[in-house]
DNA sequence: TCGGCTCATTACAACGATGTACTGGCGGGC
DNA sequence: GCCCGCCAGTACATCGTTGTAATGAGCCGA
């Protein structure tokens, strides 16, 4: 009832080899290797032999053996910041996905947005086992990355153009302008920008860069007393900030009426931290986020934000991947990922 | 100016081995395998050498002959429904980094919950590379599980106990009861159950059962009337529910005041399905969800909600792994995830 | 009937690392 | 002064798989 392979198989055996099912079958171990590979020319009856065999003992080609002669694992790695954020869960799964329609496994490795922890990554530490690498690096600056590459790469994020990797782009520049442009469309003319770092990385860079683009371009004076700032980008940040943003207002030692914050996390935790203070969204102030995960859509109010198309960036970087390690001389290429406005409660009306 | 390893070598240059370092240094690959690994009497001046021509080749011992010689990888494998759900994007961020402290690497595999990847992966599909395997089944039974074990192997949440397997459990029935009792203890008299499906896995039907131990532990009588259907445990088909329930409860077709979602992300949509239909939570309806999923406590109004210990079944799961690893022979254990209300604003005051 | 040909299969070696068994040298104890 | 034992280092074999080159079997046409 249920499973009926190759049970039998003793206790503490040892796991079956080429050589096993080759015995068992009365050929060599390479004609097994042809069965199990599906290639060459192979007799009908003997492959049919082998199968047999290879069901009854339960063989599986063994990965270490495999690896080592072909000199691929077939399995690429992830790196990302932290896989239980929901744009980069997203992205991860996504990617699983991608890579299991290419035959190709994931390992994924968190940085932690630790340099350190990147540039281990990067080097291929600690154990060199992957084909390739995606690497979404937070901290990393270009000027570092042009040193990356020790095993094929593909970047994922911002970071200065020019540096002689693949990329998967994102125009943060854009994606923030097109976030603040919309707040100063809807009327809105103190708009402050929310998770300014101590230490600027390059995805923060941009996007304050558009951000400010918009409002020079909408002839406004930049003020930095709109700049809010985090330690990070969490909820608990966004919060944070909310909390300190009510007070501020009703304490008239600010004057704002919409945020643009450089992501969703942090917007749906401002949401929490002005509706505990009182302050209504949108009509006190909008809010606009950048990423459009999941749950942004069930958020009260729901959040207005610049939708990253992750799926795109996800088959993108796999395409591009791919293609590398199967002809390592191809010129660096970049893509651009898509993004667009996905305007919901949280910018009003 | 920043990097300053192995940047000499040639473009393309074979990566270098323990003979390549051997030679260069002048002692046998052996000795250099004995420096890496850290292991063994070498002479200060002979590590100092080796050490000095591992720097200047840029070598990094390749996972394939280790892998062959050692039989084991490093690497664990995680396969969860999918990666994307905050509760499982959650648990592979603690795993990951609960690995990382064992010196693990760990791969994730996708299971979206279809049976037959769930056996694939369970029968160590497609290729074996990982030590062993984390495994948190949705639809796979209890029975088939007892066929299972090709790898060592730690199963993750419900399913029924007795199965020789170790083990991290997830008293379901408990969690449910925890959860539908802080409803009737708030004095809702008429607690509904959200997220029953089509077929019932393991963790459905005990979560069922334990709502129903608790209100008929309330001396409320059982109405299937109270059990709301969905296809699946996401966001969107808990805000259908929501607006199927708010346009039952205006009808007058429902008499509901309370309700246990069996996940949060379910919760969550439910909250929205409400909301948007002018149902006021938690006067008119409380809300009680399980997990206590990051955005339960973001949401408006927040999530009372079960908490399952996430960092304790992270912990746990590779515990059990760790050491089986180090001893096959060990009888079956089985740890259980503590669990505890976490009452916010959801369920009332 | 035999050469020439194709197809199926095999023997061998190699991928990179390391466990085992061994060698040679040195110092200390009796 | 001799032997024992320890230390540093080496030679060899091996993990499982598969590419390459070689072998053998069968078939066709001349």
């Amino acid at each position: 009832m249920g499973g009926a392979s190759g049970m039998i198989r003793g206790m503490a055996t040892r796991r079956p080899t080429v050589r096993d099912v080759a015995l068992a079958a009365g050929v060599s171990p390479k004609t097994v290797s042809n069965v199990v590979g599906g290639y060459a020319h192979v007799r009908p009856g003997t492959r049919e032999r082998v199968l047999k065999q290879v069901e009854a003992l339960g063989y599986r080609p063994q990965a270490a053996g495999r690896h080592l002669r072909q000199g691929r694992t077939g399995v690429v790695a992830l790196a990302v910041p932290a896989i239980d954020m929901p744009y980069f869960g997203d992205l991860a799964s996504r990617l699983v996905r991608a890579a299991r329609s290419h035959g190709l496994t994931v390992v994924v490795e968190q940085t932690d947005g630790d340099v350190e922890r990147e540039r281990e990554v990067a080097a291929g530490l600690p154990l060199r086992f992957a084909d390739g690498l995606v690497l979404s690096p937070l901290e990393m600056s270009a000027a570092e990355l042009v040193a990356v590459p020790d095993m094929p790469t593909v970047l994922v994020g911002e970071h200065a153009a020019g540096v002689p990797v693949d990329r998967v782009g994102i125009d943060s520049v854009a994606v923030a302008a097109l976030g603040a442009g919309h707040l100063l469309a809807r009327g809105r003319r103190r708009v402050a920008l929310l998770g300014v770092k101590p230490v600027l990385h390059d995805t923060a860079a941009q996007r304050l860069q558009g951000y400010r683009a918009a409002l020079t371009g909408a002839g406004l004076a930049p003020d930095d007393g709109l700049l809010l700032r985090v330690p990070d980008w969490t909820r608990e940040d966004g919060a944070a900030a909310g909390a300190a943003l009510a007070d501020d207002l009703r304490a008239g030692r600010a004057d704002v009426d919409g945020v643009l914050a450089m992501n969703d996390v942090l917007a749906l935790g401002l949401l929490q931290g002005l509706r505990g203070a009182g302050v209504r969204v949108p009509e006190d102030v909008a809010v606009v986020g950048v990423d459009d995960v999941a749950e942004s859509a069930y958020s009260a109010p729901s959040l207005t934000t610049v939708a990253i198309d992750r799926a795109s960036v996800a088959r993108d970087a796999l395409e591009l991947l791919v293609s590398r390690l199967a002809d390592p001389d191809l010129p660096p290429r970049e893509r651009v990922a898509p993004h667009h406005l996905v305007v919901r409660e949280s910018s009003g009306a």
